[in-house]
DNA sequence: GACCAAATTTGAACATGTTCAGATGTTAGG
DNA sequence: CCTAACATCTGAACATGTTCAAATTTGGTC
């Protein structure tokens, strides 16, 4: 309550815009939608719309936080029904692809910026941290504590975990199969092989093999060893 | 010889364009050189660059091929050489990290548009499925009859190779370790796992699951089995 | 109510990728 | 040489993301 005490219809000029941007995106695509357009529609000047969003990629970084939130919430509810690690990770994943069934366009517009190194809207970049962070955790959640995973390789789990769906949303913005079926099955093969082929890793034979593995992303700085 | 015989001074324009083009963008990067930095640079008009390169995209485009003719090419010499699978593989990522490392400022400009589903320049796109190919095929070469690979399997491991590669230039073009040590570190790491796990999916515990792999992949067209 | 500072909005610039109608040069045939 | 056809180039537009100084509104304070 020092200087943050005012935001009377401010706020809201801020979400409104980012309704009716995401509205616009969808229906005409992330390039085909103009700034001009989106403050027009807003029934703001091209400034406004500049002051609470201080670029077009910055519409996509709220895009990103609002999703990621709203999945968490959903696969929250999904998690606790479920009995078994492959359950859990199949209704995360389908979970996401529900949410995001609509957006496919808007997705597949604006992926050039997500894959990006420097770009502040990569889902690698500093900026999306916080949003990556989450998700990650949504997969931990997922994972549980299965037996069939060793509590200390869980971490590098979930984030192998978190690397696959990326590739998997990949595949799924260009996929115009019915109600996506194609990214479902390929969803579903992909967990069937992953259940299957972790709980290897824990073996006698393929044990050691871990640990290398850790190693290796931890000293490219890929993956941070807890604590 | 029908219509095509005029070509004086033409051709060698777009060798000079993209020349300084390249230039500019490895000194200032994409987005820091303009359209008309590069025209004034090749002491040419703005039009007249974007008659030999109706986009700026399209400057990458051709860099694309150009690289990718030069990997193939150091590559084959490389592969001559070398006795095993393992140091075949190593030569081919190698010679590819010494290939671009001058260029990773570049390539971080430029990766947006090559992850990007739409885009033409997308590594996925129909646009570069040519330069794809040939990537592809030099991964297949490096692998050649090592019998640890059985040859049903090549096509499939070819393509896991090339994604992997795909990858580590991720990575690598962010890398800013002395002499990409760290790529070099996480290419050799790499490479050791899949050179150790990938026999095993010829074993009779994981023969079948290889099968279910390439299934699943064809059916997501992501592999186009050969004839 | 008058007034101040911060929050919000405006409108006019600017930079740059792209387009295009036309100018200029080049080649082949007469 | 002359001319038609084509290749190449020019310069001026245009569209759109972004910036910014100045105007306006808002909320609190005297």
């Amino acid at each position: 309550m020092t200087t943050r005490k005012r935001r009377p219809s401010g706020e809201a000029s801020r979400e409104h815009i980012l309704s009716i941007a995401l509205g616009l995106f969808r229906e005409k695509g992330f390039d085909g939608t103009t700034m001009r357009d989106i403050a027009s529609a807003a029934g703001l000047s091209l400034g406004a719309a500049y002051y609470w969003f201080p670029s077009k990629e910055a519409l996509v970084l709220a895009y990103y936080a609002r999703q990621q939130d709203a999945h968490a919430e959903a696969a929250r509810g999904a998690l606790e029904t479920m009995p078994d690690l492959r359950s859990r990770l199949g209704a995360v994943m389908h979970a996401k692809i529900d949410m995001l069934k609509d957006d496919r366009k808007l997705l597949r517009a604006i992926l050039r910026s997500t894959l990006g190194a420097d770009e502040p809207t990569s889902v690698f970049s500093e900026e999306t941290s916080d949003v990556r962070r989450k998700a990650i955790a949504t997969f931990h959640d997922a994972i549980g504590k299965d037996e069939s995973i060793p509590e200390d390789a869980r971490p590098l789990f979930a984030q192998a975990l978190w690397t696959l769906h990326l590739g998997l949303l990949l595949y799924f913005v260009s996929d115009t199969s019915e109600d996506q079926g194609k990214t479902r099955a390929l969803v579903d093969g992909s967990l069937d092989l992953v259940c299957k082929l972790a709980p290897l890793l824990a073996s006698p034979m393929l044990g050691p093999m871990r640990a290398e593995i850790a190693a290796l992303l931890q000293n490219a700085g890929l993956f941070a060893a807890k604590k």
